[in-house]
DNA sequence: TTGCTCCTCACGTCACGTGAGGTGGC
DNA sequence: TTGCTCCTCACGTCACGTGAGGTGGC
């Protein structure tokens, strides 16, 4: 809905995700990202903002919980279904439906978030121990300063 | 200085670190971890409880920290300097040389740490978003029931 | 028109996976 | 001795990296 509707190059796109254009280009070749739609062979791919944000969402999935491409795929179709729920939810006034999709939804959205807290466990542990050492030796040179 | 030093076989390290066989050759082979000491050609190696713990721990720092063997390899490098230091500290008297060692180790750890903290600010952030969804779609939900 | 970025092959690399064929230890 | 696990090649695969040679748009 914005005046402005400019359209980004891979490279900008690129710099913006932090991807290199090789890798946006294997993500479309192997059905992970959509290809830029009507595009004509050899010609530029053109990507909205929108788009990027997505992308940017992605990577940041991939690298956090640490993901094959495989496994990621997987999610998004996770996520997609969870668009389509959406959707199908504008599109019915039935209360029971209504229900149905909001606890599709939710199920959705726990498996996510089970990956996600599991991760956030471990790397609270790691940080945990690494803090104590830090308190020992930290210790240990003050001891010696006195 | 338990009595029993059992020494584990390849695939028993695998089990236990979650790893394969092949995957802990191949950390050898590249020199990520050390070679199974003084063993002859095509014979088995052989592991101590207390190198299966190393390997856990390398395993780990990899996978939270999402580093490629390269990036590893140095921190473990890091990681030894600071055994090192720790070794000099206990063979010398000299107040001035404590700090220095201390000081050192710490600096390594503020590295260690600064990975670590990153990435968990990074996952906490993309839970609070998954969070809030959740928030929203549960209070949708409670409305629809009432 | 000149630069720069983009395009498509296509081969290289990193971090292993996966047999093939053979040997070692409870 | 029989099984199972281990051994060493060595080729395959996943997720891109890195040119080569050519075209497109401000």
């Amino acid at each position: 809905v914005t005046a402005t509707a400019h359209r980004l190059r891979i490279g900008e796109v690129a710099e913006l995700t932090g991807l290199t254009a090789r890798t946006i280009r294997y993500y479309e070749e192997i059905g992970l990202l959509p290809a830029s739609a009507d595009r004509e062979q050899g010609k530029h791919r053109l990507y909205s903002e929108d788009e990027v944000e997505r992308i940017k969402e992605i990577v940041r999935l991939k690298e956090l919980l640490g993901l094959t491409l495989e496994q990621l795929s997987q999610l998004l179709d996770a996520e997609s279904a969870r668009a389509e729920l959406r959707r199908e939810w504008h599109a019915t006034e039935d209360p029971g439906e209504q229900r149905r999709i909001l606890t599709e939804a939710l199920r959705h959205l726990g498996t996510q978030l089970d990956l996600v807290r599991q991760r956030r466990a471990e790397i609270v542990r790691l940080e945990a121990e690494l803090d104590e050492r830090r308190e020992f030796l930290h210790e240990r040179l003050a001891k010696l300063e006195s």
